[in-house]
RNA sequence: GCCGGGAUGGCGGAACUGGUAGACGCGCCGGACUCAAAAUCCGGUGGGGUGAAACCCGUGCGGGUUCGACUCCCGCUCCCGGUACCA
């Protein structure tokens, strides 16, 4: 029991290895050291190839995916998390014999290389092929069980050659168009900002204040889609609510109605979109954007009204940004006419109306809408009640708008009607007129997919003078993106390369040029979970292999990606359907949105120097201990407070299960003991170990709570330091404990299990075992302790047969000495039995 | 601003469907082992109160529903994520 079998694990001298292979009984070395197992055990799973996966139709699959990670230069501890999560997941999925494929690969392309590339004078894809080297070898370090085979890199032409092909069958059905969009525009730098980049307003390199400027972009065709990715999201069930919810906000349909208002001396009426026409008779002013042609002509010759347009265009284009400034305007001196009553409506010029969004201009209802009564009132217009509550006391539009539905007044013809009755009888007088239609509207704007940037795909595109926009055929894809660059920062350099951009048009033959724009980086991550299936296809996107293993059964990823990446992703799964490429409309049966890792209350940032490096730590301690701290500390969906202190209880917690393994052992491994032989004391731990199998094999599999089940593993490891029954019964019941430790803990610290599994006398991978079932049997209570309650306080306990009805239990209940002692003589209303748990009685 | 989420001992968290608040771990306190320390092992640990008990208070704040509320409802405060070019 002292350290005398030492001989194997002193580290790495040569034949150490080959020697651990039998390492078990009295080869185990009393100590615990990760070190030397965890390479051992990685090495057993390389060369048995054990996570590479192929297609069996006899097994039911389970696809497990974890996000996958921008290669920004070191693994995060926020990385270990996710990826923990997923491990411990497809394992145990495995043990209940599954055929779990969980891949591996790399977001390769995005601005943080090309940042890189500004400060250290290193092209982009040196940058971040050596980064992928570095985390690659990082990951393995961590143990997860990846099928390395189907690794992917976006940046690579195999990888995204099969994009751009996509985009021209897409391009080819109508799903892409281009037009202008904002972006914000560094006058110094003379590149485009990405939001992040704009602080304050000022660009974050030269501190030049930003402009709003457009430029022709291309879009994909979401909104087409808006429907179907909106009714989709009710047979999400594996989905939280709170991320469904979140979509559902985000495409944000609304019905509502469409309206003309003509415009004094002008042949162009102004067109608005409302969801309240209900409140069209409290119309009083006309907002539009300054971008607008009504507000342009207005300007010319108006110097104040040109001034206050150009400050509007000197303005970050996010929609925080724009929802929380100023809201501020000017009159144009330019009257709208009510389509109801002929009165002239002022026509302004407003800051928080854009021209992108809509139709560039908005009917403003100040007695009704919050924004516009604050604007009226800052400004001085009028604001008119038109609606009153249903019930209660009339509206009173003095201190703030009524926003909800109510009863029209103040409407001339529509006075008494519900806002639900006017909204039709509104929209028909409209319809019927000609100047106005029903509309359903979506928040969801098409997505623009162009990026003024070098580091990404390029788009497949050629433009000619004499065709137009024409995709580039297949025979010349991919178009391939020139690594060896010189980067400086001043816009893409692919715009400065000839050699790249001039080409012979595909459709006429005559000189044409290429985009050099590249795609949005959301692109590639919108569809790499399929490809996954079959990355060694050279010759397709996809092929039979996606419908063996989508959709995925768990995904997992950072809440951050609640809408925008699972919004784009579940559009491209759709759009594969509908090119026949795939079978499924959704890609993600279940979701597990990861929380955030913290320290010190703050999340990891270098800025504020608290971030973790795991890589040392693994070092230290193990991976094993790394995982399992990471899995202890919270649930999954929760943030984690980092603590140091915490991965220490993690590494003694398994230092104790190794010592208690060794020391079971080392006496010999005992012979199979009837389960109906055993004593009370030893019948008692078998009923822990098979609670503790119930409720692991719950945490896990259901509530994904790993916390809880570490904690239940370790209150069973306590129970056993407790019970010295050295007989061969006793040691049997420990014998069957521990292996069920070892079994279920297994996912979780894969390395150490797979050691004492062997110690244990387990044959073969920890991997390859049948995850362990609860024996009902041993599960059987005879007694057990009840709560009772006085009028909901608790004054006593009781023990009682686990099969007393309600009134034995009562009965007992009520003979408590300090339960009688707070009924006294008072009499019993009503007695509330909750089996096995409480008794309440009100007196 | 808007949408989504969160708040429980000194700290991380548990309490799953309205039924024993604080499982488990960390930290701290006491003890064992040791010449001593570290490591390890055993015990204690929400606050008040008591010799010990009984008992009282306690889940961000203010109300409410209920025999019973961390959990449900109404109204707030603060923190976090997203907000369409960070990934």
């Amino acid at each position: 029991m002292t350290g005398s079998s030492c001989r194997l694990a002193r580290g790495r001298a040569a034949g150490y290895s080959s020697r651990l292979r039998r390492y078990r009984l009295s080869f185990m070395d009393e100590i615990y050291r990760p070190e030397v197992i965890e390479p051992e055990v990685q090495a057993r799973w390389d060369e048995s190839r054990c996570f590479e996966v192929t297609e069996d139709r006899s097994r039911e699959k389970f696809y497990c995916l974890s996000m996958f990670p921008y290669p920004s230069g070191r693994l995060h501890v926020g990385h270990v998390r996710n990826y923990t999560i997923g491990d411990v997941i497809a394992r145990y999925q495995r043990m209940r014999g599954r055929n779990v494929l969980q891949p591996m690969g790399w977001d390769a392309f995005g601005m943080p290389a090309e940042n890189a590339a500004i400060q250290s004078k290193v092209a982009p894809a040196r940058w971040t092929y050596d980064n992928i080297e570095h985390m690659r070898r990082q990951l393995k370090l961590f143990g997860f069980g990846y099928d390395w085979s189907r690794e992917v890199t976006t940046c690579r032409p195999e990888y995204y050659r099969w994009e751009q092909w996509l985009f021209t069958r897409l391009f080819r059905k109508g799903l892409i168009y281009k037009k202008n969009a904002v972006v914000n525009w560094d006058p110094v730098d003379r590149t485009v900002l990405a939001n992040e980049q704009v602080i304050n307003g000022r660009g974050w390199r030269s501190g030049a204040e930003v402009e709003r400027r457009e430029i022709p972009q291309w879009f994909m065709k979401i909104t087409h889609y808006a429907e179907e990715l909106l009714a989709e999201l009710e047979t999400l069930e594996g989905w939280p609510e709170s991320v469904r919810t979140m979509q559902r906000n985000w495409i944000g349909r609304s019905e509502g109605v469409e309206l003309q208002f003509p415009v004094e001396d002008h042949d162009v009426p102004l067109t608005v979109y409302t969801t309240r026409p209900d409140t069209l008779m409290g119309v009083t002013y006309m907002a539009v954007a300054a971008e607008h042609p009504l507000a342009v002509e207005a300007a010319v010759e108006r110097p104040d009204l040109t001034e206050f347009m150009e400050d509007c265009v000197r303005m970050h284009a996010s929609e925080a940004t724009l929802e929380t400034m100023e809201k501020k305007g000017m009159p144009l001196g330019v009257n709208a006419v009510h389509p109801l009553t002929g009165e002239p409506i002022p026509i302004w010029v407003a800051n928080f109306v854009l021209m992108a969004y809509g139709t560039g201009a908005v009917m403003a209802v100040p007695g009704h809408d919050q924004r516009d009564w604050e604007f009226a009132t800052r400004y001085g217009l009028p604001i008119r009640k038109v609606i009153d509550p249903l019930e209660g006391s009339p509206a009173d539009v003095s201190e703030g708008a009524f926003v909800e539905y109510g009863r029209l007044v103040n409407s001339g013809n529509f006075d008494g009607l519900t806002s639900e009755q006017a909204f039709n009888a509104i929209a028909d007088h409209f319809q019927v007129r000609g100047n106005g239609r029903r509309r359903v509207n979506y928040r969801l704007r098409d997505w623009g997919v162009s990026r003024q940037r070098y580091w990404g795909t390029p788009i497949p595109i050629v433009n000619c003078g004499e065709c137009g926009a024409v995709p580039v055929p297949d025979e010349a894809l991919p178009v391939v993106l020139p690594e060896d660059v010189e980067f400086d920062g001043q816009g893409s350099p692919l715009k400065r390369m000839p050699e790249f951009y001039r080409c012979k048009c595909p459709q006429c033959g005559g000189r044409a040029e290429r985009e050099t724009d590249t795609f949005d980086t959301f692109m590639e991550s919108s569809w790499y979970f399929a490809r996954y299936t079959c990355p060694d296809n050279d010759g397709a996107i996809l092929d039979s292999r996606v419908n063996y293993w989508l959709p995925v059964d768990q995904y997992i990823g950072g809440v951050e990606h609640a809408i925008l990446h699972l919004l784009y992703a579940r559009f491209f799964q759709k759009l594969l359907r509908d090119l026949g490429l795939a079978r499924d409309g959704e890609p993600f049966t279940n979701l597990l949105t990861q929380g955030m890792v913290l320290k010190d209350g703050a999340k990891m940032s270098k800025s504020k120097g608290n971030t973790v490096d795991p890589e040392p730590l693994a070092k230290q301690y193990g991976a094993d201990t790394v995982r399992l701290f990471m899995m202890f500390a919270a649930p999954p969906d929760q943030s984690l407070e980092w603590s140091d202190d915490g991965v220490e209880g993690a590494h003694r917690f398994l230092k104790r299960l190794w010592r208690a393994v060794y020391v079971h052992v080392e006496a010999g491994l005992p012979e199979l003991v009837e389960p109906d032989d055993l004593t009370g004391a030893q019948r008692q731990i078998r009923r822990r170990v098979h609670e503790t199998i119930a409720k692991v094999g719950d945490d896990i599999g259901r509530r994904y709570t790993f916390n809880t089940a570490i904690a239940a593993t370790m209150e069973l490891l306590n129970d056993l330091g407790r019970f010295d029954d050295e007989s061969e019964a006793g040691r049997w019941v420990r014998q069957e404990a521990l292996s069920t430790l070892v079994l279920v803990l297994s996912p979780i610290v894969p390395h150490a299990c797979q050691m004492l599994w062997e110690c244990l006398g387990g044959e073969g991978l920890v991997i390859d075992q049948r995850w362990p079932e609860a024996d009902q049997g041993a599960l059987v209570r005879t007694a057990v302790e009840m709560v009772v309650q006085v009028k909901g306080r608790i004054r006593g306990r009781i023990t009682v047969a686990a099969d007393a009805d309600d009134g034995t239990v009562t009965e007992a209940a009520l003979a408590e000495p300090n339960v009688q002692r707070f009924v006294g003589d008072a009499e019993v209303r009503k007695v509330i039995v909750v089996p096995g748990k409480l008794v309440n009685i009100v007196v």
